[in-house]
DNA sequence: GTCTATAAACAGATAGAC
DNA sequence: GTCTATCTGTTTATAGAC
């Protein structure tokens, strides 16, 4: 039989790339809803800002819940489109992998306190990780899981600490909450430091801090 | 003249303590803001919590918007009753003040991650934190900034570092921030370890590893 | 697929009885 | 001070024209 109706294969097992309105509809969402929150933000602020109308919400994702959820499988294509679907290879050395664990903090800090063109993307998630809804169970088990997993790893091996330990899990947890911290707090952070706003240079600031704090982390007390 | 119309004095420089309705739509603000958030939240909620109408709300507070800049002053009144108004000296020695933060850890953690009767208030705060409203002005200038300020003059007489120097201001809120994340990804937290729930156990594990992070932080990497 | 029009429920605020 | 009833506007969802 000649061309046939089926749908085409997909790119390897990365799902598709979202076009027309229905991006429109993505791109609303993952803004309005990291900008506002989800309950804050109404159907018709979504598709005015989509330049579509309220109706098409629901012909596409079937509700406003269903353009939450398929927000969150957005986000995680993304975030796979930017930093790859592949694990991080764990250096052979504890000074190869320490310094990998520093250029990695470097990349999460910039990522998530230099306002860019993705900082819908880290405003979105961070409202949902507080929510603890059906979309940030999708974004852990598709992000979260596995690079926390990729990250005990190289910390494992730039420590000497066995592999996925708990106090290894922890202590990794604990780095990322630093970082986090600065973007979720950064109003505060701002006001005590007499910062107007964060700019590359208070950026650079905070990074070099946790830069150190990554380095005494690693060190054991006792070696002192 | 007798008895006049005049307001009671007010206990030193403390706010009133509410009572009755007021008290109830409170009570009521502060679990369902932090619970559900501002947004999602309805006054009809509200007055059937506090055992009251809708009416009662407009009636003792103006509206919405009034219970909930309420709630803030509310928390900083609870708050201020918990640890006192008075600032805590700093200590004489090094040693002392290193053990006096580990006091404070242990009772931050404590006090943000053991589910108790004041989980309504941290989960308001920390709502707050990430909304940076008018409601967080009131905080951080009453509770936030002053407190802040003195874990800084005990953090460097413990460390040796000048007081009040950017760096030292940014490394206390690291060490904050770490045990703020443990609270607000909590659930992120739980999953990874295969926990059910933060119990006490996993409450005093997590304590542990902040505590050794303290001293960790405490100690500069070049004496080791 | 896109859009207008509308339905049905819900929001916060308030008037007025008690 | 408290409460019921109601006003006014907004919410999400949907029916049906094109």
């Amino acid at each position: 039989m000649p061309e046939s109706h089926v749908p085409r294969p997909q790119p390897a097992q990365d799902s598709e790339v979202p076009t027309g309105t229905r991006a429109a509809l993505l791109d609303a969402g993952l803004h309005l809803f990291g900008k506002k929150g989800f309950d804050a933000t109404s159907t018709r602020e979504l598709a005015e800002r989509a330049g579509t109308n309220v109706a098409s919400i629901a012909y596409h994702f079937g509700g406003k819940d269903g353009l939450h959820l398929a927000c969150g499988a957005e986000l995680v294509r993304r975030f796979k489109a930017v930093i790859g679907s592949h694990p991080l290879p764990v250096p052979e050395t504890a000074e190869a992998a320490r310094a990998l664990l520093e250029r990695i903090l470097r990349q999460f800090t910039g990522f998530l306190l230099a306002g860019s063109q993705v900082s819908d993307l880290v405003g979105f998630m961070l409202r949902e990780v507080s929510s603890n809804g059906p979309v940030l169970s999708l974004v852990y088990s598709n992000m979260i899981e596995p690079k926390h997993r990729e990250l005990c790893a190289i910390w494992a091996r730039a420590s000497g600490e066995p592999v996925e330990s708990e106090a290894l899990r922890l202590r990794v947890f604990s780095l990322l909450g630093q970082v986090l911290y600065f973007r979720i707090g950064h109003s505060i952070v701002a006001r005590r430091m007499d910062w107007e706003a964060f700019g590359p240079a208070e950026v650079d600031q905070i990074t070099q801090i946790l830069i150190e704090n990554l380095h005494r982390l690693l060190t054991p007390e006792d070696i002192k």
